[in-house]
DNA sequence: GAGAGATATCTCGATGTCAAGACAGTACAC
DNA sequence: GTGTACTGTCTTGACATCGAGATATCTCTC
């Protein structure tokens, strides 16, 4: 039980301690440590993705396509549940990546109110070769792990996860 | 170790794994689930500040002046470090907390570049008001896990975010 | 097969953020 | 003290996002 203010968010959380010994402040010590790595977690993407000419957004959808595997083509609604986020937002980036050339639209022949969105051969090359960067850089980032931690950080924050995903 | 507790990011990475059998894509088990799960506690922070009438990112701010103590004043560029975002934006930021009578500017006597940010008691009153209640929800999110896992959990992640806090 | 409600996508206006740079003031070496 | 580099704050313009609403189409029930 050092009290060793280690990072960042234990400096935090004794500063509540001081302020509010009324509250338990304990469920900081994770949360906040999820909020704060996800967002150093953002910006190395960013510079990541910099070197391949692709914001995080971009390779947010393109790789929904990918993952989708051959044709790499989704709706606009699946791939806006992929990556949370609005439908409008969602308009707005395949009109783009389309006229940046990565994805391609199309009319659902199935469904007249839908449409499809796939990946040209620009982005299926793309998006591979950011990918590969960034799994590269991701490793780094879990050096200081050792696998069984990382399987066990895994799990736990899987558990977490849970109750988000699943009642879908 | 049964795999069936299988949430979003197993699906995805067992995608990956599919796509593209010639990458190791175990660093995303760790951190695809930390900006997940990220994203989903910011909308739940969201909803929690929202019966306060406060933005999260009002919230951000007016918490780095309350665990700083009386009188609860700091200056701009203390509270930008310690939220992670760029000048033009917390000028910004305290602006509209200014007129909204949560913070108020006065002029740092000791250095004429420069202002100190300070709560007033209705700022005061309603970070205190906002943070017990995010507690409680936190607490909430969390009861999956035993005492045991949260030390481990927390332990795990300080790991990780080490080396964005320390070299600061 | 007609109507009601659900679904898929897009449009539009408001907003918060960032990056770059402007500007005033400070610190330090000489 | 003077000059240079640095620091702290604010300004500006571009941009991605969201939320609400519009439109077209589908589905299900009767």
């Amino acid at each position: 039980m050092t009290e060793d203010a280690r990072d960042e968010v234990d400096r935090l959380v004794a500063a509540w301690r001081t302020e509010r010994p009324d509250l338990d402040v304990e469920p900081l010590q994770v949360l906040s440590r999820v909020s704060r790595l996800a967002k150093h977690l953002d910006r190395a993407r960013r510079a990541a993705f910099a070197e391949h000419d692709l914001e995080p957004w971009e390779f947010d959808v393109l790789t929904a396509l990918r993952r989708a595997g051959k044709p790499y083509e989704l709706s606009p609604g699946t791939l806006l549940r992929a990556t949370l986020v609005t439908s409008g937002t969602m308009t707005n980036r395949i009109d783009r990546l389309a006229q940046a050339g990565l994805v391609r639209r199309r009319p659902d022949p199935e469904d007249r109110r839908g449409v499809l969105v796939s990946l040209t051969d620009t982005g299926l090359a793309r998006v591979d070769a950011a990918f590969a960067d960034l799994l590269r850089r991701e490793q780094e980032l879990l050096s200081g792990l050792g696998e069984a931690d990382q399987r066990t950080l895994a799990s736990l924050l899987r558990t977490l996860l849970a109750p988000f995903d699943s009642p879908r």
